[in-house]
RNA sequence: CGCGGGGUAGAGCAGUUUGGUAGCUCGUCGGGCUCAUAACCCGGAGGUCGUAGGUUCAAGUCCUACCCCCGCAA
């Protein structure tokens, strides 16, 4: 079965790797790994290969960086003459012409359990709202974004210490598992199509820096996913001196008092926040220009005053 | 040459401007108080101040080079 893959970010190396442990036993054969070009990146500003780039490129394979898929490389596509296109967090919509290359179809590994969370950000959008499962769905690609017929379905149940981060990383693994046998299944004719509940489906916009703004009057609860849901990025950030700490972990915990105050500050307790209802427990933060720490850590060496008080909504 | 911060006890920091026998909070060890404690009191251990060189009577502090770490922006 011959494969172009597209793919861009951590998120996608499992499954290019799942296809490549795959070739012998399978009968695999990666034809090509399309991929977004090289963007500055970092201290320095250098160019920074995508992580499937740095994949594809130990293995030898070619790899293509369109600016724009759709324009730029139908013609290549054509020439690779794939029988499948596997795509997992490409990072560009691919156009109808493009669909219809590969005879045996195009597959999309999706990190939620779709119909829930489409768009681009499905895993912080399922921690972020509380979801009591993330997973997995492979998909066949249709017009639209994530709106395709589900092929195969994994889960994994919520884990409320777990950022979004850590949750990319186990559903990524996931995902190449249920991407190897979506194919398998493929190959032996045994695959089934479901099509979406259009009423159940959500579609969930990109993450932005203001999404990551705290409004004190919400419950411990919601600011708590919403603190795990952004972390590594945007992450939840207050004003703090001249610039902005990082909220990195929190958990709800008891108390009370106006929203936004510090409760507790020290380091037994950790940074003790009052919300709307409860109280959030900071466990892990960043402070401007510092890296990650533990909010006990941190407290150590930087005193914080009990009663002052955080913005309880901004702007 | 994108902008910037930093490397000082196990952890987090102060001290560097105005060179002069290394300090704070926590942890740790020992003792005490207490029905008891994560509380309190007393005492102790633990640091070649990133590396190399230079200036000086004297360098964590000034000068030079190098190594490592991190934040922002994108």
């Amino acid at each position: 079965m011959r494969i172009v893959f597209m793919g861009t970010p951590e998120f996608a190396v499992p499954c290019l790797q799942a296809l490549l442990d795959h070739r012998e036993d399978m009968g695999l054969e990666v034809a090509a790994v399309f991929t977004q070009p090289d963007r500055p990146k970092g201290r320095g500003n250098r160019l920074a290969a995508s992580p499937v780039k740095k994949l594809a490129e130990q293995y030898g394979l070619p790899v293509y960086q369109p600016e724009k898929i759709r324009r730029e490389s139908v013609e290549d596509l054509r020439a690779l003459a794939p029988d499948v296109c596997v795509t997992a967090a490409f990072g560009q919509i691919l156009s109808q012409e493009l669909l219809d290359i590969p005879p045996m179809g195009n597959i999309n590994v999706h990190a939620s359990l779709l119909p829930r969370h489409r768009g681009s950000a499905p895993i912080a959008w399922a921690i972020w709202q509380g979801d009591e499962e993330l997973g997995v769905t492979t998909m066949r690609m249709a017009k639209g974004i994530d709106t395709g017929d589900m092929l195969l379905k994994a889960a994994l149940p919520r884990d409320p210490r777990a950022t979004c981060g850590e949750m990319t990383e186990r559903l990524s693994r996931l995902g190449a598992d249920l991407l190897i046998e979506t194919l398998r299944a493929m190959q032996q004719g045994r695959l089934t199509e479901t099509p979406q509940n259009e009423a159940e489906s959500t579609y969930d916009p990109m993450l932005t820096k203001e999404m990551g703004r705290m409004d004190w009057t919400k419950t411990a609860r919601e600011l708590a996913n919403q603190v795990l849901a952004l972390n590594p990025w945007p992450a939840c950030t207050v004003p703090w001196g001249d610039g902005r700490l990082k909220l990195l972990r929190a958990e709800a915990a008891e108390g009370s008092g106006a929203p936004g105050t510090v409760l507790r500050a020290d380091s037994r307790e950790g940074l003790l926040i009052a919300c709307g209802q409860g109280a959030l427990r900071v466990t892990q933060l960043q402070a401007p220009g510092g890296k990650a720490m533990d909010a006990k850590d941190y407290l150590r060496g930087h005193p914080v005053e009990t009663g002052l008080k955080l913005p309880a909504q901004e702007e």
